[in-house]
DNA sequence: AGTACATCCATTTTT
DNA sequence: TGGATGTACT
């Protein structure tokens, strides 16, 4: 991938055709954004303006003009997806040369620096990373220990308080300091974090947040640390910077600050290297700050309710006087349409800066709009719709279905599955969060890092070795006693004072865990090939008799829980064969700090369906934004927030500026919630988009929540489309119905179409159809068999109905008989 | 240790 | 409504 450069780094100098050559195609403000120098710049890059294409060439025209070694670029990015794309890019712009820098996520980089420098302040190099269900787990723990639970503490309530403390670099002291102390409660929940970090730090483990405060905090303590990074980070590129926490930007001021020692150190305290010596002056060598370039936009700033402050981005200029900053508004992605919709709905945020995205593609398609009698009726809309697409040429992977909660997927997956449309779903499940893989990580763990007494302690009764709570305990105790590691007293079995059958059983265990340190972390130091994690996750689940255990059971998920296993080990050689270098600390790491979401995305040739959260950052032809409605866009609970609806308006922004060519924004008049059926409102966003850009297949006010739809000879020109309520908008309504066959029930009749899709899951068995046979479907009525395809319970037929059009249903379970 | 029942609770989640 | 979690039985 890497070896075919566009331009080769030292094929020629300033002004030279290769330099001509990244420049090419960019617009007068991206070519700004590429070739300004200095101190500090903003790049205000509005969604689909092209923004990696500036970031990747600024960093090849860095290099290629001899500006910058590699080795001195830190480019950091949010996700792993977006350091991978944004590493890919830049090799194919400048070759093996980008392997030399530090393109990562704010996390990984951290976990990079703290590795180096752990042993200077009471850690190891092979700590663990904590994710946020380990740390969860952790405190858990502690509320019980501490009774915390008595002043209402929840587990996930502690954990939220904290890490927002550590986002704002507090730690347990400094909160303490500035608390109300003389609230009992307060007092508790100070205790409480005082035990998790003491904890953590017993555990040799850092929490997510620790990675970034942490690093922070080690800057401060040490700066001769702090200078041997500012000496090699050069140039500092941070991407989505309008979602920096107190701590990301706080390590970036840490980083840009002038180098204050003069010695060079290019050894970290352990005699690590930190830079490869060049043999030539590095250039810029006696600058002293490092440059720093950020890129963001402020609209699509989602993440606030995580710490994210939007104020980094807007107070930029404040923060780095003299800072130049580039707009960059024109989007490359969208029709016109679609972008004037954005415009119109952001445009209604105030104290944001102008900014309004133009596309010189065309107004495009009208944005469709459609409000369907229930969500299910809704989906339904959605389901032919794509259908529509598909025939029409789009493929599905370049279909995205969004949501704002995740719990609104079910009623569209239910009637994905039985209009046969393929689907994924986005960042669904968690890969690394499912039981079966926290354990055989667990068992990595207590391999590679001792010291880590709830990894030792989850594995202790898994597989069911008849370990207890009260054997737990005596071996907790014992440890305490003799002062040593949880994981040590394991090889006390005699002497912790249960029976022969328990004592055996944690001798067996530490003999596994043993054997796989022996070949994992050898005693003599050498490092072992990366292929021994593998090999050493296989010992340990084949001896501790995991994998008999799961074989042995009946229970049809264990077999599911196998295949999982199998993936992960399967995991563990694919890591090996692209780290030839890794340790099991490395693949530990690499596994804690990687989401799933980062892999998914190849959905190939199935329709996405996401959060709009989720949907940040990627692009589709065609997208679905559903369930457009108050209370749920904005979200009722983001109401009583300062900034929520904002946000929310953000939300649906990012949501809208996905789609390329077709966007369809869909609502439902009622909403099964929480058992109980609700009448529900458009949202009001909707009533920000100019009403020529929509197109209403059915409007709000062609439906009524009772579930009929007006007629549409009264409903031409009426006041008062929002079904409930407001008076004052022609935006719906006022487009007599569509351009479909106007005989058959627009949609699905909702009439006949009862909001209980969901029934039973029904099976038709070995219902045999063939083409031409006639059948009828509970919902579409009579049709005709045009084709079967696919396989055994996959069987699709294609029907040409006679009311209803042509759809596709799964014979499995479709509600049909055969006539 | 495993099951059955009860109870609580329902945003978003890059790492 | 349903799912996740906790408690009380067997």
């Amino acid at each position: 991938m890497t070896d075919a450069p566009l331009i080769l780094p030292d094929s020629a100098g300033p002004g030279s055709s290769a330099d001509d050559e990244l420049l090419a195609g960019l617009n007068p403000q991206q070519r700004e954004a590429v070739t300004y120098r200095g101190d500090a710049l903003l790049i205000v890059a509005g969604a689909g303006s092209g923004k990696t294409s500036v970031l990747t060439r600024r960093i090849a025209l860095l290099l290629h003009r001899r500006e910058a070694w590699p080795s001195q670029i830190l480019a950091i990015t949010f996700t792993n997806k977006a350091a991978g794309e944004m590493r890919e890019r830049v090799a194919e712009l400048v070759g093996d040369a980008s392997r030399g820098m530090w393109i990562s996520t704010f996390h990984s980089a951290c976990v990079r620096i703290l590795r180096r420098e752990a042993e200077q302040f009471g850690f190891t190099r092979n700590f663990t990373i904590y994710d946020s269900g380990d740390s969860r787990a952790l405190l858990k723990r502690l509320v019980k220990d501490h009774e915390a639970d008595a002043y209402g503490f929840t587990p996930s309530a502690v954990q939220s308080r904290i890490s927002k403390l550590k986002n704002e670099l507090l730690d347990a002291e400094g909160y303490a300091r500035q608390a109300n102390m003389s609230d009992p409660a307060e007092r508790k929940f100070v205790e409480v974090f005082t035990d998790y970090q003491r904890s953590l730090q017993k555990a040799n483990a850092f929490d997510f947040d620790d990675l970034i405060g942490q690093t922070v905090f080690l800057f401060r303590a040490f700066p001769q640390v702090a200078d041997s990074y500012r000496r090699r980070f050069r140039h500092i590129l941070v991407d989505e910077y309008q979602d920096t926490n107190h701590a990301q930007y706080s390590l970036i001021r840490e980083l840009t600050k002038p180098v204050a020692g003069k010695a060079p150190e290019p050894y970290a305290a352990d005699g690590m290297m930190i830079f490869e010596p060049d043999p030539t002056p590095a250039p810029g060598e006696d600058a002293t700050a490092a440059s720093l370039t950020v890129v963001g936009d402020s609209d699509q700033s989602i993440y606030a309710f995580r710490g994210a402050d939007i104020r980094n981005i807007t107070e930029f200029e404040r923060d780095f006087p003299g800072a130049k900053v580039v707009l960059l508004e024109q989007n490359y992605r969208s029709t016109q349409n679609i972008l004037s919709a954005a415009n119109a709905v952001i445009g209604n945020n105030f104290d944001r800066k102008a900014k309004n995205l133009w596309s010189d593609r065309g107004p495009g398609d009208k944005i469709v709009g459609f409000t369907g009698y229930s969500q299910h009726d809704e989906a339904q809309f959605v389901a032919d719709e794509i259908e529509e697409l598909r025939r029409a040429g789009y493929p599905y992977s370049e279909m995205a279905v969004f949501y704002r909660t995740n719990s609104q997927s079910r009623a569209l997956e239910e009637i994905l599955i039985r209009s046969a449309v393929p689907y994924k779903i986005m960042g669904g499940t968690k890969f690394y969060e499912r039981a079966e893989i926290k354990d055989a990580l667990a068992y990595l763990v207590a391999v590679a890092n001792p010291a880590d007494d709830m990894a030792v302690r989850r594995i202790l009764n898994r597989p069911r070795r008849g370990i207890g709570a009260v054997t737990e305990t005596a071996i907790g105790a014992f440890a305490e006693k003799q002062g040593i590691s949880f994981r040590d007293a394991l090889r006390h079995a005699d002497g912790l004072g249960v029976g022969p059958k328990l004592q055996a059983a944690i001798s067996r265990l530490d003999a596994v865990l043993a054997e796989a340190a022996d070949l994992l972390t050898p005693a003599s130091g050498e490092v072992p090939p990366a292929t021994s994690v593998a090999e050493g996750l296989k010992i340990l689940l084949e001896k501790s008799g995991y994998f008999e255990a799961l074989r042995a059971s009946r229970d049809p998920q264990d077999e599911a829980r196998l295949e999982n296993l199998d993936e992960f080990v399967a995991v563990a050689r694919d890591f090996a064969r692209n780290n030839p270098d890794g340790t099991i600390v490395d693949f530990l790491a690499e596994v804690a700090l990687v989401s799933d979401a980062d892999d998914l995305d190849d959905a190939s040739g199935v329709v996405s369906l996401m959060t709009m959260h989720t949907a940040k950052g990627l692009e589709y032809d065609a997208v679905f934004v559903t369930g457009v409605e108050e209370d749920l866009i904005p979200h009722r609970i983001s109401a009583g927030e300062p900034g929520g609806p904002q946000e929310e308006r953000r939300l649906f922004y990012v949501g809208i500026t996905r789609a390329r060519k077709r966007l369809h924004l869909s609502l439902a008049m009622t909403r099964a919630q929480f058992g109980e059926v609700s009448v529900a409102m458009p949202s009001r966003f909707l009533q920000e988009i100019p009403a020529e850009l929509i197109d209403w297949r059915q409007s709000p006010g062609d439906v009524n929540s009772r579930g009929g739809m007006r007629s549409r000879a009264l409903n031409a020109r009426r006041p008062g489309g929002w079904g409930s309520g407001s008076t004052k908008d022609d935006h719906f309504g006022v487009r007599a119905l569509p351009q479909r066959d106007r005989l058959t029930p627009l949609s699905t009749a909702m009439d006949r179409f009862p909001n209980k899709v969901t029934g039973k899951v029904r099976d038709n068995g070995d219902l045999e159809l063939a083409a031409g046979d006639r059948i009828r479907h509970d919902d579409f009525g009579e049709g005709r068999v045009e084709a079967v395809t696919g396989e055994g319970a996959k069987r699709i037929a294609h029907v040409q109905f006679d009311t209803a059009g042509r759809k596709k249903l799964l014979i499995k379970i479709a509600p049909i008989v055969k006539l």
